[in-house]
DNA sequence: AAAAATATGGAATAAAAATTCCATTGCGTA
DNA sequence: TACGCAATGGAATTTTTATTCCATATTTTT
């Protein structure tokens, strides 16, 4: 057994691979060797694939885990799969405990919020569909008209889309339900809907993004899951996962998404303009 | 054993996962949610430790894995940790990858906003000012009737708040403009009016605030700077600064603080209820 | 309302993987 | 060259994890 640090990082995981496998026998050296190349495999290998890898038998790849640092593999395997899972188990955890010591006081709920926020953001940076992305862009950048919809928990998504276009001097209309109207009337041949909606999924628009892929008209969609109830419309799938606090969610990823997709549009706009 | 195609890839995964999932029992489909959510874990998880997560049986995990056409969760797992190798780089270098790809190209943009959201959440955490805070929520969990306005960038916010508070069965009003009817008049006494604005300032939300306080009501605000036009109602002043991105913002701490207002007075008045 | 078909939970079993242990090998030193 | 010590390989053991099986519950059909 080595001295008690064991690294919690990547940084330090690194860093200590540096500094102790300069003196180390031969086989050690190859599992050392080994590891600072593969690093991401760690996460999802077997001491077995892992010591082929690196030419060695098990039992030394064992003892390189604890020349690391580690009790054995498993902890080491351990701190790997939860950086690269960014946190989001020991999120339940925490908010579990939070809940069981009755502090649901405004600070602490501020740092649940401000945390949840983070979380979701690192995450949207890391998941976003940036192909899908640009495919959306440039469908609402062509769009004679953009009809936005969502309802609930996505009609502020919603408004601060079409407050995002207005600013720019996108035509596009948000289709709020009030009066009960009947909103596809106003949608023709060639405009393109922007439906957002999350589980439970509403009616209305899932109705509204049926109706206009019907038509032959493009379908954006941010939702928070890849399947769900608009696959059908073959509609351009924005998701995006939000970390809830309790039955909430602070919608930071996807506002800041939908926003992103805004002024994208604005921007090829006027590349569009220029060009004539 | 169903049909012969095991995916072989994330498409064809997230296809057949929209596909079947329609038709499926109860704890099969929460499988499908669950997986659909957290597809990333899959590659690092232990069928236990993700049937917990789905809120199912170890036996039901692996019946869904079966479903979606693989022999058992060994098999589906070999397939997402084959595919896992590319999507690993942390947080920090993606931001980079992102950011590298051209102005104003949608990724760049998204590395932008997410960075700004980030400052945002963390400059929140740090200046909010928690005694105003509280005071806020105190008043507003003894308000008969709870008033929202917030027009332009701050109507989402507004819209989120009355969202959530009728969600938590907290009486609440938005008052969205729609029909110009002039909404002093169903302002009560006792009544307490939430104002968002941000500069510039919209009038409907300052003449209302002011008419609020005329009248001897509570009012709490949202906005951007401490001084501003609603010095002189009195209002209970939360400021919040959003970092910008060119000409727009991603609300990012504005929603947050929103929702843990919302969030704390509906606490407070289930521990007032209890208290009777 | 009864019968048949499906779905579910949980424990039992099988398989796989991690970890330890020890005999053996290789290497440096006297 | 012989001795001691560190390093190594590989098998044995223990632990963890996946998978199967079946009794019970639920839903659907008749």
């Amino acid at each position: 057994m080595s001295d008690q640090t064991a690294p919690v990082s990547l940084e330090e995981f690194n860093h200590r691979l540096a500094e102790i496998s300069e003196a180390m026998p031969k086989r050690l050296r190859q599992c050392a060797e080994f590891v600072a190349q593969n690093t991401d495999r760690i996460a999802v290998s077997t001491v077995a694939e892992l010591s082929v890898g690196a030419g060695v038998q098990p039992s030394a790849f064992m003892r390189f885990c604890q020349l690391m640092g580690f009790s054995g593999f498993s902890e080491m395997q351990k701190m790997f799969r939860e950086t690269y899972a960014q946190k989001w188990p020991d999120y339940a955890t925490r908010l579990e405990n939070l809940r069981a010591t009755g502090d649901d006081s405004p600070s602490a709920l501020l740092a649940e919020f401000v945390e949840a926020g983070r979380l979701s953001l690192e995450n949207l940076a890391s998941t976003v569909d940036l192909e899908t992305l640009e495919k959306a862009v440039d469908v609402l950048a062509e769009a004679p008209m953009i009809h936005v919809i969502g309802f609930r928990r996505a009609f502020p998504v919603a408004s601060y889309l079409s407050y995002a276009f207005e600013k720019m001097n996108i035509a596009a209309v948000l289709h709020d339900g009030v009066g009960k109207l009947n909103p596809r009337h106003a949608i023709r041949k060639g405009d393109v809907v922007i439906a957002i909606t999350f589980a439970p999924y509403s009616q209305e628009t899932i109705d509204l993004a049926a109706y206009a892929h019907d038509l032959g008209n493009k379908v954006v969609a941010i939702s928070d899951a890849l399947s769900g109830p608009m696959r059908k419309t073959e509609a351009l799938m924005l998701s995006v996962s939000e970390v809830d606090v309790g039955a909430f969610r602070a919608l930071s990823a996807t506002i800041s998404l939908a926003i992103v997709l805004a002024v994208s549009v604005g921007a090829k706009r006027e590349k569009l303009a220029d060009r004539k």
